[in-house]
RNA sequence: GGGCAAUUAGCUCAGUUGGUUCAGAGCACCUCGUUUACACCGAGGGGGUCGGGGGUUCGAAUCCCUCAUUGCCCACCA
């Protein structure tokens, strides 16, 4: 078969990826075998391919094609989610560019429009992982809007909200005022911020008398209804009972006592607004406190802003900083370095505001999902997220599942009267109508009567349910599918998304089909670049993955992944991995393509250094198979990678191909020939995980090979035992070829020209390879000898010295100054044994076998020195 | 503030229960080289008192204490 000369990874990696479609390789169904499945921790569906992605993926399809070839019915689904807020920002802005306000359109308008944006940008990121050369099963790719996702999202609220798991309740949550929705604590990223804390005189009810209070957010004064002070505080004992006027807007507010207030921090007085502050809610709801809201929606003042109304808050705190200073009101400024709560999605501050909310208890959903963990019934890999999963677990606060958006599955929850308590769950309206009927007591009621809840769930509560609902779990929870592939074997993720995805999942798991979710989690590192920055789209330090894709290949950008990424650490990415990745797959190709020119006769012999390197090498891939297995059981995909690298380049190339190489003009035996292709079989079976394009692209272009059709579903070798002394001997004969080369080295000896090899066999064995270290040192003769070679050259391998006579070049004393050395060393070393065998508490203390490997090294030492002793003779 | 990790060659990292092969790998670097696949190559080479200090032990990169630095998670005192 004719073969190109040149790898050009892109049209071999189209050809391919084409084929493996058309053949339906991907694709899993229900059958006898025992499943693997993974499902893809589903991108945002607007979303374009990032490095985290590449990363991701890429370790998923390692794991995914060796299951595949291991004999698992491998099943790898594919999927997108919904985003809500961070979908339905950019429909916003969208609409926004083209003059339309979200809040003029119906429910039904503005999804139109969502759904539009999705198809348009939708899936393009499924298109780039397929360049990657993700094996998904294409024909299960679904996406967490689909109707019978959606089903599955209402049936499970209902169902929670049955149980009492589910309650609506008046809270404090975050927040976001750019997309007017309130977010999960897990959604809100602090950051440090530079700020100011702002010492403000407060007057006291009916005195001259004044305290100061700090704050750094002064424009909430206006929502101030107390003043707190520590009731151990003597400074303050003159206060107690006493009342104080809040500046600018002069309300009048009490000032009470609590052990809350840290008398050291500020000025000792807190000043407490309940609206705007978690714990001075908290202090509100103890001291009963007036609650006094003094933004909108958006975070502009409202009518308690009074002549700042319908100011924006960062603007309002300027103009009162400034109204403040003027007044005489603030007394002195410092600066103060606050964390700032940030939304995740839009970056906007978020404000703590008390408003209406459904939550999702999670104390009791929470236990089995912790015992799971701490049981190893879920591993986590690497094992020290163990302790933080626990931490978090044993703190779980109650989830925030309602959202002030469209784009999203909408609450099933239906309004029937004015009270707040009013509603009925339930997944249809005809349902929700007759259970209103009930509850109400009036039969009268129409579906007119019923208004749905306007907001939409969190999209973590459709996700959780992802390894459940792709295979229909909950819609029918005894169907074949779940069965099958349920629990999934391994998840691939970031340790970000710990909190927000992995542990809800494995909750939803026990709750819905009281069994675990996976097997196991492999949490990633974070792409970083190598001045360890995050990578982002702002810092624009993100290199563009379908680029490197097009400049390296998509094989060598996979191993560029893989060479630097233990599981659970950071990776610096460096463009460089990618082109050494690109260098593996060109010596990959080339070694083919040296293989391929090869001529074959069915008269030649098989000469002996082939039927020898033929055995060794079959050992030795047999070694590095047990330690790639080992690698892979222990999820360390970079090792296990770096492996097979190494016995690719190193023993196969380097040594194994240079050995079989057939000498120049001569044809290659059948027998050799043959092993030959069964040993690059092998090895592009390890390898495919890795490299699956040019794998795949030399399997299908082998004169020679089995008949299985394709490498993605070829049979995976088998581990066998090996011949550990061949490789004991391969050690040796290559040190003896590494001698022979620097002797040619340093007397510019041409690979062309022959030499004579002699051997002073101390231990009268000789070795297996003498027919290798004949060819790939063109040694004319090798012949054993008793004595000192004179007018030679020579080398120490083991026991053995080794001469080559080389006319007139010989330095006697170099030689000798070389042996000289070399004892000198050994004497050193030996020394050193003898001092600790000497050793009376060593002798006593250390356990027999390591007595006993001392007193061998001894022995060793001894026998060398009297060896090397022995050649320093002969030279003379 | 609380918790958890990490600190080994210029870089990224291995080093399982303390003891053969324990000071390693890949890359980078330096020297040399057109030997009939590949310069995306080949052959050699340099480079670390294993973060500092102390302790346990016959013996410590490995166990203990302490300090330093870094990272992450949680909490969020105005």
């Amino acid at each position: 078969m004719a073969v190109a000369s040149n790898y050009i990874a892109k049209e071999v990696e189209k050809k391919w990826y084409d084929y493996w479609m058309k053949n339906g390789y991907f694709h899993s169904e229900v059958d006898e075998r025992e499943p693997y499945t993974i499902v893809i921790p589903p991108p945002n569906v607007t979303g374009v391919l990032h490095m985290g992605h590449m990363l991701n993926n890429t370790i998923q399809d390692v794991l995914i094609r060796r299951a595949r070839l291991q004999g698992y019915n491998a099943c790898w689904v594919p999927g997108t989610d919904h985003a809500s807020i961070a979908t339905e920002a950019k429909v916003v802005a969208k609409l926004r560019a083209e003059g339309i306000d979200k809040n003029e359109l119906s429910r039904e308008e503005f999804l139109k429009h969502a759904w539009d944006w999705t198809h348009k940008h939708g899936g393009i990121i499924l298109e780039q992982l397929k360049k990657l050369g993700a094996s998904c099963d294409w024909e299960r790719t679904k996406f967490t809007m689909d109707d019978d996702m959606s089903a599955s999202v209402i049936k499970v609220f209902v169902d929670l909200y049955r149980k009492g798991h589910i309650y609506r309740g008046y809270r404090m949550v975050n927040w976001d005022p750019q997309a007017k929705t309130t977010l999960s604590d897990e959604e809100v990223v602090y950051q440090e911020r530079q700020g100011h804390l702002y010492y403000l005189q407060y007057r006291i009810e009916g005195s001259n008398d004044s305290l100061t209070i700090a704050t750094t957010r002064p424009e909430t004064i206006l929502g101030d209804t107390a003043i707190c002070i520590n009731p151990n505080d003597e400074r303050f004992t003159h206060l107690k009972g006493k009342k104080a006027i809040v500046p600018l807007c002069e309300r009048s507010v009490p000032i009470i006592e609590d052990e809350y207030v840290d008398m050291e921090f500020g000025t000792g007085c807190l000043k407490v607004t309940p609206a705007h502050d978690e714990n001075d809610k908290v202090l509100g709801d103890k001291h009963n406190l007036e609650v006094i809201d003094i933004f909108h929606d958006d975070a502009t003042l409202n009518s308690y802003g009074m002549n700042y109304e319908g100011m924006d808050r960062f603007e309002a705190r300027k103009e009162i900083i400034k109204e403040l200073k003027e007044k005489g009101i603030l007394v002195k400024t410092e600066d103060h370095i606050n964390k700032v709560g940030t939304s995740e999605r839009t970056g906007a501050v978020i404000e703590p505001k008390l408003s209406d909310q459904w939550f999702l208890k999670m104390k009791e959903l929470a236990q089995p999902a912790l015992d799971a963990v701490l049981e190893k019934e879920v591993n986590l890999v690497p094992e020290k997220f163990i302790n933080t999963y626990r931490h978090w677990m044993e703190n779980v606060r109650d989830w925030n599942i309602s959202r002030q958006l469209i784009w999203g599955q909408q609450i099933p929850a239906f309004y029937y009267g004015d009270g707040k308590e009013d509603f009925v769950v339930a997944e249809t309206a005809e349902e929700a109508l007759e259970l209103a009927r009930n509850e109400s007591g009036n039969p009268e009621l129409t579906a007119a009567d019923l208004t749905r809840d306007k907001d939409a769930l969190d999209t973590w509560f459709s996700s959780w349910l992802w390894p459940i609902s792709v295979f229909n779990g909950i819609l029918e929870p005894d169907n074949k599918e779940i069965n099958y592939y349920y629990p999934t074997n391994d998840l691939v993720t970031a340790p970000e998304i710990l909190f927000f995805w992995v542990a809800r999942m494995i909750i939803a798991g026990y709750e819905y089909r009281d069994q675990k979710p996976f097997n196991n989690v492999y949490l990633t590192g974070i792409v970083r670049d190598k001045q360890r920055r995050k990578m982002s789209k702002s810092l624009g330090n993100s290199p563009d993955p379908l680029g490197l894709i097009e400049a390296y290949g998509a094989d060598g950008v996979r191993v560029g992944m893989l060479l630097s990424s233990p599981a659970g650490n950071d990776l610096m990415f460096d463009e460089d991995l990618c082109k050494q990745g690109g260098a593996f797959v060109n010596k990959i190709w080339n070694s083919f393509k040296l293989v391929s020119s090869w001529e074959v006769s069915e008269e030649a012999s098989q000469p002996e250094s082939a039927a020898i390197a033929i055995d060794w090498y079959k050992a030795k891939f047999q070694k590095s198979l047990q330690e790639i297995e080992d690698n892979y059981r222990k999820y360390r995909i970079s090792d296990a990678l770096m492996a097979t690298y190494k016995l690719v380049w190193d023993d196969y190339c380097s040594w194994f191909l240079e050995m079989v190489k057939p000498a120049y003009g001569h044809p290659m035996d059948m027998v050799t020939f043959d092993a030959v292709n069964e040993i690059l079989e092998n090895n592009l079976k390890i390898l495919h995980p890795f490299v699956p394009f040019v794998s795949e692209e030399i399997w299908q272009a082998m004169k020679e090979r089995s008949k299985e059709e394709a490498l993605i579903v070829a049979s995976w070798p088998k581990s066998e035992d090996f011949d550990a002394s061949i490789i004991e001997d391969f050690s040796v004969a290559s040190e003896v070829i590494s001698g022979i080369r620097s002797i040619r080295k340093e007397k510019n000896i041409s690979y062309k020209d022959q030499i004579e090899l002699q051997v002073l066999n101390n231990e009268k064995v000789s070795t297996k390879f003498d027919p290798v270290i004949e060819k790939l040192g063109n040694i004319s003769q090798l012949a054993y000898t008793t004595g000192q070679v004179k007018g030679a050259l020579s080398f120490r391998v083991k026991s053995n010295d080794y001469f080559i006579p080389v006319a007139g070049a010989v330095d006697v004393e170099a030689e000798k100054a070389k042996l000289e050395e070399e004892l000198k060393y050994i004497r050193g070393f030996l020394q050193s044994v003898e001092k600790k065998l000497s050793n009376e508490r060593f002798v006593s203390g250390a356990p027999a076998k390591v007595v006993e490997i001392e007193k061998q090294k001894k022995a060793d030492a001894e026998a060398k020195i009297e060896a090397i002793e022995a050649s320093i003779k002969g030279l003379s």
